[in-house]
DNA sequence: ATAGGTGCAAAGCATTTGCCGCGGT
DNA sequence: ACCGCGGCAAATGCTTTGCACCTAT
Protein backbone atom coordinates (compact mmCIF):
# COMPACT_ATOMS: atom_id res chain seq x y z
CA UNK A 1 0.00 0.00 0.00
CA UNK A 2 1.50 3.59 -1.17
CA UNK A 3 0.69 6.69 0.69
CA UNK A 4 -1.45 8.61 -2.13
CA UNK A 5 -2.03 12.62 -2.24
CA UNK A 6 0.86 14.88 -0.71
CA UNK A 7 3.72 12.39 -0.69
CA UNK A 8 3.42 11.37 -4.30
CA UNK A 9 5.40 12.69 -6.82
CA UNK A 10 3.26 15.63 -8.95
CA UNK A 11 3.47 14.98 -12.76
CA UNK A 12 4.91 18.05 -13.50
CA UNK A 13 7.75 17.32 -10.79
CA UNK A 14 8.35 14.19 -13.21
CA UNK A 15 8.65 15.75 -16.09
CA UNK A 16 10.65 18.21 -14.39
CA UNK A 17 13.17 15.72 -12.86
CA UNK A 18 12.74 14.84 -16.77
CA UNK A 19 14.57 17.87 -18.37
CA UNK A 20 17.79 17.54 -15.26
CA UNK A 21 16.03 20.64 -13.33
CA UNK A 22 17.27 20.87 -10.07
CA UNK A 23 14.49 19.67 -7.59
CA UNK A 24 13.71 22.04 -4.68
CA UNK A 25 11.12 22.47 -2.14
CA UNK A 26 9.79 25.23 -3.34
CA UNK A 27 9.69 23.60 -7.17
CA UNK A 28 8.67 20.35 -5.92
CA UNK A 29 5.33 22.41 -4.24
CA UNK A 30 4.83 24.79 -7.22
CA UNK A 31 4.79 21.76 -9.67
CA UNK A 32 2.25 20.04 -7.10
CA UNK A 33 -0.28 23.58 -7.12
CA UNK A 34 0.29 23.56 -11.02
CA UNK A 35 -0.36 19.75 -11.29
CA UNK A 36 -3.82 20.02 -9.43
CA UNK A 37 -4.41 23.18 -11.10
CA UNK A 38 -7.93 22.73 -13.28
CA UNK A 39 -8.09 26.05 -14.00
CA UNK A 40 -5.86 28.90 -15.42
CA UNK A 41 -4.46 30.48 -11.98
CA UNK A 42 -2.09 33.45 -12.31
CA UNK A 43 1.32 33.86 -10.35
CA UNK A 44 -0.51 35.58 -7.47
CA UNK A 45 -2.95 33.06 -7.18
CA UNK A 46 -0.02 30.24 -7.46
CA UNK A 47 1.61 32.05 -4.57
CA UNK A 48 -1.14 31.78 -2.74
CA UNK A 49 -2.02 27.76 -3.09
CA UNK A 50 1.81 27.38 -2.75
CA UNK A 51 1.84 29.43 0.51
CA UNK A 52 -0.99 27.54 1.78
CA UNK A 53 1.76 24.14 1.61
CA UNK A 54 4.50 25.30 2.33
CA UNK A 55 5.31 29.06 3.45
CA UNK A 56 9.04 29.40 2.61
CA UNK A 57 8.00 30.44 -0.74
CA UNK A 58 8.17 34.00 -2.06
CA UNK A 59 6.61 35.62 -4.93
CA UNK A 60 9.68 36.05 -6.65
CA UNK A 61 10.26 32.23 -6.80
CA UNK A 62 6.93 32.08 -8.77
CA UNK A 63 7.69 34.14 -11.15
CA UNK A 64 10.86 32.57 -11.74
CA UNK A 65 9.80 28.83 -11.58
CA UNK A 66 6.76 30.00 -13.98
CA UNK A 67 9.16 31.52 -16.62
CA UNK A 68 11.45 28.56 -15.93
CA UNK A 69 8.65 26.24 -16.74
CA UNK A 70 7.31 28.09 -19.98
CA UNK A 71 11.24 28.27 -21.34
CA UNK A 72 11.32 23.97 -20.95
CA UNK A 73 8.07 23.80 -22.60
CA UNK A 74 5.83 22.34 -19.68
CA UNK A 75 3.56 25.42 -18.85
CA UNK A 76 2.12 27.53 -21.75
CA UNK A 77 1.30 31.09 -20.65
CA UNK A 78 -1.94 32.84 -21.53
CA UNK A 79 -3.09 36.63 -21.91
CA UNK A 80 -6.65 36.51 -21.05
CA UNK A 81 -7.35 40.23 -20.80
CA UNK A 82 -7.17 41.89 -17.36
CA UNK A 83 -2.78 42.54 -17.15
CA UNK A 84 -2.11 39.22 -15.73
CA UNK A 85 -0.63 36.59 -16.91
CA UNK A 86 -1.94 33.07 -16.79
CA UNK A 87 -0.43 30.05 -16.97
CA UNK A 88 -1.90 26.01 -17.62
CA UNK A 89 0.27 22.99 -17.98
CA UNK A 90 0.94 22.08 -21.64
CA UNK A 91 -0.67 19.03 -22.34
CA UNK A 92 -3.89 17.42 -24.16
CA UNK A 93 -3.79 18.31 -27.26
CA UNK A 94 -4.75 22.17 -28.38
CA UNK A 95 -7.67 23.71 -27.13
CA UNK A 96 -9.04 27.26 -27.20
CA UNK A 97 -10.62 29.45 -24.51
CA UNK A 98 -13.98 31.29 -24.73
CA UNK A 99 -14.00 33.77 -21.81
CA UNK A 100 -17.39 35.06 -19.90
CA UNK A 101 -16.96 38.63 -20.24
CA UNK A 102 -19.48 38.63 -17.21
CA UNK A 103 -17.56 36.81 -14.82
CA UNK A 104 -14.18 36.24 -16.34
CA UNK A 105 -14.62 32.53 -16.26
CA UNK A 106 -13.12 30.42 -18.59
CA UNK A 107 -14.44 27.42 -20.79
CA UNK A 108 -12.14 25.04 -22.93
CA UNK A 109 -13.16 23.82 -26.34
CA UNK A 110 -11.34 22.34 -29.00
CA UNK A 111 -11.28 22.33 -32.95
CA UNK A 112 -9.53 20.12 -34.65
CA UNK A 113 -10.39 21.81 -38.10
CA UNK A 114 -8.77 25.63 -36.45
CA UNK A 115 -5.29 24.96 -36.78
CA UNK A 116 -5.04 22.70 -40.11
CA UNK A 117 -6.96 25.85 -41.58
CA UNK A 118 -4.74 28.22 -39.83
CA UNK A 119 -1.45 26.67 -41.41
CA UNK A 120 -3.13 26.55 -44.87
CA UNK A 121 -3.23 30.50 -44.39
CA UNK A 122 0.17 30.81 -43.26
CA UNK A 123 1.23 28.71 -46.29
CA UNK A 124 -0.86 30.74 -48.35
CA UNK A 125 0.88 34.24 -47.17
CA UNK A 126 4.45 32.38 -47.49
CA UNK A 127 5.07 31.18 -44.26
CA UNK A 128 5.18 28.22 -41.92
CA UNK A 129 2.68 28.31 -39.18
CA UNK A 130 5.06 28.43 -35.60
CA UNK A 131 2.04 28.52 -33.69
CA UNK A 132 -1.09 30.76 -33.15
CA UNK A 133 -3.51 32.09 -30.50
CA UNK A 134 -6.79 32.63 -30.62
CA UNK A 135 -9.55 33.54 -27.69
CA UNK A 136 -13.00 34.15 -27.97
CA UNK A 137 -14.88 36.33 -25.50
CA UNK A 138 -18.40 36.22 -25.10
CA UNK A 139 -21.44 36.60 -23.00
CA UNK A 140 -24.15 33.48 -21.92
CA UNK A 141 -27.47 33.75 -23.58
CA UNK A 142 -30.56 34.29 -22.23
CA UNK A 143 -32.60 31.43 -23.71
CA UNK A 144 -35.21 33.33 -24.25
CA UNK A 145 -35.28 32.30 -28.00
CA UNK A 146 -37.10 29.35 -27.54
CA UNK A 147 -34.45 26.88 -29.10
CA UNK A 148 -33.97 24.15 -26.71
CA UNK A 149 -30.37 23.39 -26.79
CA UNK A 150 -29.30 19.66 -26.36
CA UNK A 151 -27.89 18.91 -23.04
CA UNK A 152 -27.74 21.27 -19.81
CA UNK A 153 -28.05 25.07 -20.23
CA UNK A 154 -25.09 25.60 -18.06
CA UNK A 155 -22.20 24.67 -19.38
CA UNK A 156 -19.13 24.23 -17.80
CA UNK A 157 -17.08 26.77 -16.79
CA UNK A 158 -13.89 27.11 -14.32
CA UNK A 159 -12.63 30.09 -12.47
CA UNK A 160 -13.37 33.67 -11.90
CA UNK A 161 -11.02 36.35 -12.58
CA UNK A 162 -11.67 39.09 -10.75
CA UNK A 163 -15.39 40.82 -9.34
CA UNK A 164 -15.35 43.44 -11.77
CA UNK A 165 -12.11 45.71 -13.15
CA UNK A 166 -12.47 46.49 -16.85
CA UNK A 167 -9.56 44.54 -18.95
CA UNK A 168 -7.35 46.93 -18.78
CA UNK B 1 -7.82 75.53 -55.26
CA UNK B 2 -7.72 73.48 -51.80
CA UNK B 3 -4.51 73.33 -50.09
CA UNK B 4 -3.63 69.48 -49.58
CA UNK B 5 -2.11 67.66 -46.91
CA UNK B 6 -0.86 68.87 -42.98
CA UNK B 7 -3.64 71.58 -43.68
CA UNK B 8 -6.71 69.11 -44.60
CA UNK B 9 -8.94 67.65 -41.55
CA UNK B 10 -7.45 63.82 -41.44
CA UNK B 11 -10.09 61.24 -41.80
CA UNK B 12 -9.93 60.32 -37.58
CA UNK B 13 -10.39 64.03 -36.63
CA UNK B 14 -13.49 63.37 -38.29
CA UNK B 15 -14.37 61.25 -36.67
CA UNK B 16 -13.55 62.79 -33.73
CA UNK B 17 -15.66 65.44 -34.28
CA UNK B 18 -18.57 63.34 -35.62
CA UNK B 19 -18.01 61.83 -31.65
CA UNK B 20 -18.43 65.95 -30.60
CA UNK B 21 -14.76 65.23 -29.11
CA UNK B 22 -13.21 68.28 -28.67
CA UNK B 23 -10.82 69.06 -31.08
CA UNK B 24 -6.97 70.68 -29.61
CA UNK B 25 -3.97 71.42 -31.44
CA UNK B 26 -2.66 67.80 -30.17
CA UNK B 27 -5.18 65.64 -30.71
CA UNK B 28 -5.74 66.93 -34.51
CA UNK B 29 -1.74 65.91 -34.67
CA UNK B 30 -2.27 62.55 -33.50
CA UNK B 31 -5.33 62.06 -35.15
CA UNK B 32 -3.10 62.88 -38.81
CA UNK B 33 -0.49 60.53 -37.32
CA UNK B 34 -3.00 57.90 -36.95
CA UNK B 35 -4.67 58.47 -40.09
CA UNK B 36 -1.74 58.42 -41.96
CA UNK B 37 0.14 55.50 -39.62
CA UNK B 38 -0.42 52.32 -42.61
CA UNK B 39 1.12 50.01 -39.63
CA UNK B 40 0.77 49.20 -36.15
CA UNK B 41 2.64 51.80 -33.91
CA UNK B 42 2.59 51.68 -30.23
CA UNK B 43 2.74 54.46 -28.24
CA UNK B 44 5.91 55.20 -27.83
CA UNK B 45 5.86 55.21 -32.01
CA UNK B 46 3.12 57.47 -32.00
CA UNK B 47 4.56 59.50 -29.22
CA UNK B 48 7.42 60.05 -31.57
CA UNK B 49 5.93 60.99 -35.12
CA UNK B 50 3.19 62.99 -33.53
CA UNK B 51 6.18 65.44 -31.79
CA UNK B 52 7.93 65.30 -35.08
CA UNK B 53 4.94 67.43 -36.48
CA UNK B 54 4.37 69.64 -33.53
CA UNK B 55 6.97 69.10 -30.19
CA UNK B 56 4.38 70.29 -27.65
CA UNK B 57 2.77 67.00 -26.73
CA UNK B 58 3.56 64.68 -24.17
CA UNK B 59 3.37 60.71 -23.95
CA UNK B 60 0.92 60.90 -21.24
CA UNK B 61 -1.55 62.82 -23.69
CA UNK B 62 -0.37 60.19 -26.23
CA UNK B 63 -1.45 57.24 -23.58
CA UNK B 64 -5.08 59.26 -22.74
CA UNK B 65 -5.80 60.09 -26.69
CA UNK B 66 -5.21 56.48 -27.44
CA UNK B 67 -7.43 54.95 -24.53
CA UNK B 68 -10.34 57.60 -25.62
CA UNK B 69 -10.44 56.47 -28.99
CA UNK B 70 -10.30 52.96 -27.86
CA UNK B 71 -13.54 53.47 -26.14
CA UNK B 72 -14.95 55.49 -28.78
CA UNK B 73 -14.57 52.75 -31.05
CA UNK B 74 -12.17 54.59 -33.49
CA UNK B 75 -8.99 53.08 -32.91
CA UNK B 76 -8.21 49.34 -32.09
CA UNK B 77 -5.88 47.74 -29.53
CA UNK B 78 -3.19 44.80 -30.33
CA UNK B 79 -1.17 42.95 -28.94
CA UNK B 80 1.40 40.99 -31.12
CA UNK B 81 3.37 40.57 -28.22
CA UNK B 82 6.44 42.38 -26.84
CA UNK B 83 4.27 43.93 -24.26
CA UNK B 84 3.59 47.10 -25.86
CA UNK B 85 0.38 47.84 -26.98
CA UNK B 86 0.17 48.68 -30.74
CA UNK B 87 -2.89 50.57 -32.53
CA UNK B 88 -4.23 50.29 -35.59
CA UNK B 89 -8.19 52.16 -36.86
CA UNK B 90 -10.86 50.52 -36.61
CA UNK B 91 -11.68 50.10 -40.07
CA UNK B 92 -11.65 48.08 -43.55
CA UNK B 93 -13.49 45.36 -41.85
CA UNK B 94 -11.85 42.57 -39.87
CA UNK B 95 -9.03 41.12 -40.84
CA UNK B 96 -6.06 39.17 -38.68
CA UNK B 97 -2.44 39.27 -38.27
CA UNK B 98 0.46 36.96 -38.86
CA UNK B 99 3.53 37.99 -37.45
CA UNK B 100 6.75 37.25 -38.67
CA UNK B 101 8.68 35.70 -35.72
CA UNK B 102 12.09 36.78 -37.08
CA UNK B 103 11.60 40.19 -38.76
CA UNK B 104 8.70 40.93 -36.30
CA UNK B 105 6.51 42.37 -39.58
CA UNK B 106 3.19 42.23 -39.98
CA UNK B 107 1.24 40.89 -42.91
CA UNK B 108 -2.67 41.31 -42.63
CA UNK B 109 -5.25 38.78 -43.92
CA UNK B 110 -8.95 37.92 -44.29
CA UNK B 111 -10.76 35.04 -43.32
CA UNK B 112 -14.58 35.44 -44.23
CA UNK B 113 -15.58 32.47 -42.83
CA UNK B 114 -13.40 32.79 -39.81
CA UNK B 115 -16.16 34.79 -37.79
CA UNK B 116 -18.56 32.96 -38.73
CA UNK B 117 -17.35 29.83 -36.89
CA UNK B 118 -15.90 31.37 -33.97
CA UNK B 119 -19.41 32.15 -33.39
CA UNK B 120 -21.15 29.20 -34.07
CA UNK B 121 -18.98 27.69 -31.66
CA UNK B 122 -19.50 30.37 -29.28
CA UNK B 123 -23.59 29.64 -29.66
CA UNK B 124 -22.70 25.82 -29.30
CA UNK B 125 -21.10 26.18 -26.01
CA UNK B 126 -24.21 28.93 -24.91
CA UNK B 127 -22.82 31.74 -25.43
CA UNK B 128 -23.08 34.95 -27.58
CA UNK B 129 -19.72 35.96 -29.12
CA UNK B 130 -19.15 39.48 -28.51
CA UNK B 131 -15.52 39.36 -29.72
CA UNK B 132 -12.49 37.42 -30.81
CA UNK B 133 -9.17 37.76 -31.30
CA UNK B 134 -6.28 35.89 -33.42
CA UNK B 135 -2.85 35.83 -34.28
CA UNK B 136 -0.59 33.47 -36.50
CA UNK B 137 3.18 33.70 -35.60
CA UNK B 138 4.71 32.19 -38.24
CA UNK B 139 8.44 32.30 -40.09
CA UNK B 140 8.84 32.98 -43.83
CA UNK B 141 9.30 29.80 -46.25
CA UNK B 142 12.16 28.55 -47.44
CA UNK B 143 10.87 28.50 -50.94
CA UNK B 144 13.17 25.21 -51.65
CA UNK B 145 9.96 23.10 -52.43
CA UNK B 146 9.40 23.34 -55.68
CA UNK B 147 5.92 24.69 -56.33
CA UNK B 148 5.78 28.01 -57.29
CA UNK B 149 3.54 30.37 -56.30
CA UNK B 150 0.82 32.67 -58.17
CA UNK B 151 2.69 35.97 -57.75
CA UNK B 152 5.79 37.09 -56.39
CA UNK B 153 7.41 35.08 -53.47
CA UNK B 154 7.97 38.30 -51.00
CA UNK B 155 4.25 38.86 -49.94
CA UNK B 156 3.82 42.71 -48.33
CA UNK B 157 4.61 43.20 -44.77
CA UNK B 158 5.45 45.84 -42.81
CA UNK B 159 6.44 47.55 -40.28
CA UNK B 160 9.27 46.00 -37.83
CA UNK B 161 8.52 45.57 -34.16
CA UNK B 162 12.03 45.60 -32.26
CA UNK B 163 15.32 44.47 -33.16
CA UNK B 164 15.93 41.83 -30.93
CA UNK B 165 14.03 41.57 -27.70
CA UNK B 166 12.55 38.61 -26.52
CA UNK B 167 8.66 38.47 -26.14
CA UNK B 168 8.95 39.52 -22.50
C1' DA C 1 32.37 21.31 -3.41
C1' DT C 2 29.84 24.05 -6.23
C1' DA C 3 26.64 25.43 -9.64
C1' DG C 4 22.47 26.92 -9.19
C1' DG C 5 18.22 28.31 -6.32
C1' DT C 6 15.92 31.47 -3.04
C1' DG C 7 14.35 35.57 -0.18
C1' DC C 8 14.13 40.24 0.12
C1' DA C 9 13.84 44.54 -1.44
C1' DA C 10 14.92 47.56 -5.04
C1' DA C 11 14.57 48.26 -9.96
C1' DG C 12 12.13 48.16 -14.48
C1' DC C 13 8.52 48.95 -17.81
C1' DA C 14 4.37 50.20 -19.73
C1' DT C 15 0.62 52.73 -18.42
C1' DT C 16 -2.29 55.67 -15.37
C1' DT C 17 -3.36 59.62 -12.54
C1' DG C 18 -3.38 63.92 -9.28
C1' DC C 19 -2.77 68.58 -9.56
C1' DC C 20 -3.33 72.77 -11.62
C1' DG C 21 -2.78 76.05 -15.17
C1' DC C 22 -4.57 76.52 -20.02
C1' DG C 23 -7.31 76.30 -24.22
C1' DG C 24 -11.60 74.96 -27.06
C1' DT C 25 -16.45 75.74 -27.72
C1' DA D 1 -17.25 81.62 -18.72
C1' DC D 2 -16.80 76.64 -18.20
C1' DC D 3 -15.54 72.24 -18.59
C1' DG D 4 -12.51 69.55 -20.35
C1' DC D 5 -7.62 68.98 -21.70
C1' DG D 6 -2.58 68.67 -21.37
C1' DG D 7 2.02 68.85 -19.01
C1' DC D 8 4.64 67.06 -15.43
C1' DA D 9 5.97 64.00 -12.26
C1' DA D 10 4.55 60.79 -8.95
C1' DA D 11 2.04 56.55 -8.55
C1' DT D 12 0.67 51.88 -10.06
C1' DG D 13 0.74 47.04 -11.06
C1' DC D 14 3.00 43.27 -12.85
C1' DT D 15 7.36 41.29 -13.41
C1' DT D 16 12.42 41.09 -13.14
C1' DT D 17 16.87 41.32 -10.74
C1' DG D 18 21.15 42.23 -7.64
C1' DC D 19 23.01 40.50 -3.74
C1' DA D 20 24.19 37.41 -0.11
C1' DC D 21 23.01 33.16 1.75
C1' DC D 22 21.54 28.31 1.23
C1' DT D 23 20.91 23.57 -0.78
C1' DA D 24 20.41 19.86 -4.17
C1' DT D 25 23.50 17.03 -6.68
Amino acid sequence: MVTVGEAMESRIERLCIDRGLKMTGQRRVIARVLSDAEDHPDVEELYRRATALDSRISVATVYRTVRLLEEKGILERRDFGGGRARYEATEHGHHYHLIDIDTGKVIEFEDAEHEHLMRQIAVRLGFDLVSHRMELFGRRRSEVAGAPRTASSAPPADEPIDGGGKSR
